[in-house]
DNA sequence: AATGAATGAGAATTCATTCAT
DNA sequence: CATGAATGAATTCTCATTCAT
């Protein structure tokens, strides 16, 4: 009923890229279409509105990062040593900033426009909030209960993450563009433990795997 | 040239008002004019277009915040015991979170639309980083260079805590609301002296006040 | 060369069912293929646009209710006796009552549509009445030759009992549905025959059956 | 709050004309704004859009008509003799007849378009039809109370009568054009109080006025 | 004969901005 | 200074029709 998908492929493309470029509001049907190569009416064989587009690119981004920010947190602090935790945080960072890598412009777009447009895409940005903020508070909480970090608060503290991690990424990755990213995760690693009062030191308790 | 001050600062007002609650692009001039009870001529006496008064009113904020930031950093780290160094810090994130709560409306505007907006204000945004992430690097060198904090990466360090206060603020000012303001304060300041890895027991050098 | 004649009867019923419920302007060629269940492809390959179809249908049903009117009005009033010709009256009301009823989609189709439209299908209409106030005068000349009316003006005549006959059936078919056509039947017959000044006294002069 | 009423009053002139001359589905609002010298975007200050143009120019000949005819009408059947009530016939049927001359244009649009249009502006005709049934049968009534006419069926009459007038109107005034007026009006009230079997011979009852 | 994706001309409507009063 | 009517470029979306498969 949608037809050719590689029409729709190609009109998802062209979009990602105006929006990036132009922003939601001033990237023109017109120039989704003359991007795509296909005339203005076939656009709207596929999405029934500009807004349709925008909401599917960036349901399919969310839930493409929620699938893997799951899969990755699933054993963040399950580690018997001190030096396999610390490397599995080393891991989800650098697999976040990866992530966030290849889908550059749909992130950007998100980033960007999500926030704005007069609360036309709130919905989408809170939602995403929500999401991720309760994956974080419950690593958080699961360090915590192993004695790993010192936290009162850990509900701010997600909070606080979730800001870190995305202007950070925000700016090195899309307004300083030529960051080393190792050092960035370097950085990003350090700063995330301190602030967490992660305890280098800790002996850890026996930890049973689920 | 400008006219009767008070037709202005209603322009002014009713403008954010329509902006905080509509977005920049969805905001009509005609909202704001008959918001501020003038004719929609008369909006053309003091602004040359709708962009103008939404740079005039993202400036204003901007170099408010300034001011006071530079104000409240200047003597930041320059206390002569630990116990002072921490008011300190602690006096600075209150300040910060009272500005912000202070101009809620133009700091919500500011932080949505001036993101967004396909990069028609991207300038405004970029250059409030650019100011702030100077002031926070040279405070954080400062403490570095007293030997309060470990932190070999100043940059990345000043952009994470350029994020999380943003995000940390529009979060629990904006979309919670209805948050413990203290206990925020309280998070923001062990998050972030930890993040820094602050010295609580350093022994201070001497400090020449300037 | 039109192929199916399943697959042209399906787009006609589809059409006819389309048309009286939108209105022409505002039926979609995708409305009618989807109610005949064909592809929008194949509509073309009965009819040459949206208009062609509308105006087969019409056609359609104006031959065939010219068909009908003929026969019926050929002996309307070569009876012999004025209980003949009375009968006779209500016999042809009768039938015009059941072919309007038996058609009533067509038939209210023709009748909204075919006047507005700016005129698209003006002439169909005006077609129409020529044909009918033709049929219709002929008669009333017949009567008032034979002496069973008396009537001056046997143009206006016509359009007036045209008239009357038109927008009545289309007034209690259509708008008021729920009519006892009986009645109706009756009132009319009454109606008409009075408004032509119909002599139920007369002595009829003998007529020559052609 | 409506602007410049010159302005105003050329769109409505415009947009009648326009729409008896194409309909209301093929006018286009480009049409209307550069019948009257306007621009596309003056139209919007002063309707919201083309159906509310269409709306308030019927809504405004509907009323006018209503008006004149409640006055014609109050004292139809209150004369104390034949020739006095005759002639109050003559007057009514006359001025409709004005009536209508004078607003040919929006009378024509009005009944062509007021059915059509799937239904569009139904409920606009079948207002009219309500008012207007109305206030003819009131006066069938009152006919036949002072013993003036027979007639068995008041509703069916009125109906009848209505549809008569209002096809005899547009046949001769739009479709033919050239009539002789005199003549269709000494037409149409014979045939009317015939149809209606009206006693010229009847010895009237003395009339209270009220 | 049937399909249905692609087409693109064309429509209504919006709104920032101008300017004569 | 204030007004608000006029402007018209710009934009989204529709839908009859075509045509390669």
């Amino acid at each position: 009923m949608d037809g050719e998908p590689r029409t729709k492929a190609a009109l998802i493309e062209a979009a990602i890229h105006m929006f990036q470029q132009k922003g939601f509001q001033l990237t023109r049907v017109s120039d989704i279409v003359s991007a795509a190569g296909v005339s203005q009416g076939t656009f709207y064989n596929y999405f029934k509105s500009k807004e349709e587009i925008f909401r599917d690119i960036c349901n399919e981004f969310i839930s493409q990062l929620q699938t893997l920010f799951i899969e990755r947190t699933e054993h963040l602090f399950d580690g018997d040593t001190i030096e396999e935790i610390v490397s599995n945080v080393h891991k989800i960072v650098r697999d976040v900033i990866r992530i966030y890598q290849e889908n550059l412009a749909v992130a950007e777009l998100l980033f960007r426009e999500g926030i704005g447009n007069g609360g036309l895409f709130k919905q989408i940005y809170e939602d995403i909030l929500t999401i991720f903020l309760a994956l974080i508070e419950e690593q958080v909480k699961k360090a915590r209960s192993r004695g790993l970090v010192r936290m009162d608060d850990p509900e701010v503290a997600s909070v606080l993450l979730f800001g870190l991690f995305e202007r950070g990424l925000f700016y090195f990755m899309l307004i300083r563009r030529n960051t080393d990213l190792e050092r960035l995760e370097q950085a990003m690693v350090d700063f995330i433990l301190n602030a967490l009062s992660f305890d280098f030191e800790a002996k850890l308790t026996p930890h049973v795997h689920e």
